[in-house]
DNA sequence: TGAGGTACTCACCCACGGGTAAGTACGTCG
DNA sequence: CGACGTACTTACCCGTGGGTGAGTACCTCA
């Protein structure tokens, strides 16, 4: 599956970390649910234009065997999931909080475009 | 070339911190010469057991692309090159210290192996 | 009646990140 | 004379991370 090789010995302790982050949507997710609080299945992947279900979940999946993220289900008739953040996933968006501060610099630095969740949302679904 | 989409439009500033640290051995680059300052490339590849030189010069060159690593070439008969961090390289990685920590501590929690580089070394090179 | 929303699962495909191995130019050591 | 060390470059191969698209079971609303 996805989880190859994780766990695996980990020489420092960004190795550790990057283990759990690595995955193209993963600080997103972390980012949304750290902002919002608890979001639904379908409330996530609104707010993660180009993302794909398939992805979104395995990802979810993924921090949940991390212990980042909590999922609660709702046995309605109409499924209801709800995703939030332990305190293990709050901790590392901590943790990652100085290393976006250094990207949001670069970004500025190098003249990158930063991109709104609509333009993104806009480019990625023409 | 590796650089593929790099730069490219970041959702948030984690995304351009990733795609700066984003490769197997970056971070371990990132520490290596944080750690002892200055380094040669032969150095730089005996410190981190298993890497191919094709990705350590790779990773070496994109980083400097990047303004983390400066390239210092003595065009003497046997050539010798020297890698530093420069500031940028230096706030990443003060930046990266906090995911660091939280990695260790997670490997501390989950009670992964933390393998020294004689023990990496041992593995990887049978 | 059928379109749409919920939260998924499954099968397939492809690009690319990374590994392996060899070649290069020059010099020194044994 | 050949092995070894420096710092690379080049060619080739493969695993997997991620994308696409369809299918599922149930309910509601127009």
């Amino acid at each position: 599956m996805a989880a190859s090789a994780r766990r695996g010995p980990y020489v420092c302790g960004i190795d550790a970390a990057m283990d759990v982050v690595a995955g193209k949507w993963k600080p997103l997710i972390l980012w949304e649910l750290h902002h919002y609080g608890t979001r639904r299945f379908a409330q996530l992947r609104r707010g993660l234009p180009g993302v794909s279900e398939k992805m979104l979940i395995q990802h979810l999946r993924e921090m949940e065997e991390d212990g980042l993220v909590h999922r609660e289900v709702y046995p309605e008739v109409p499924p209801k999931v709800e995703y939030s953040l332990t305190e293990h996933g709050v901790s590392l968006n901590t943790a990652l909080a100085p290393l976006g501060a250094w990207g949001t610099a670069r970004a500025g630095r190098i003249g990158a475009e930063r991109v709104t969740v609509d333009e993104v949302a806009a480019v990625r679904r023409p």
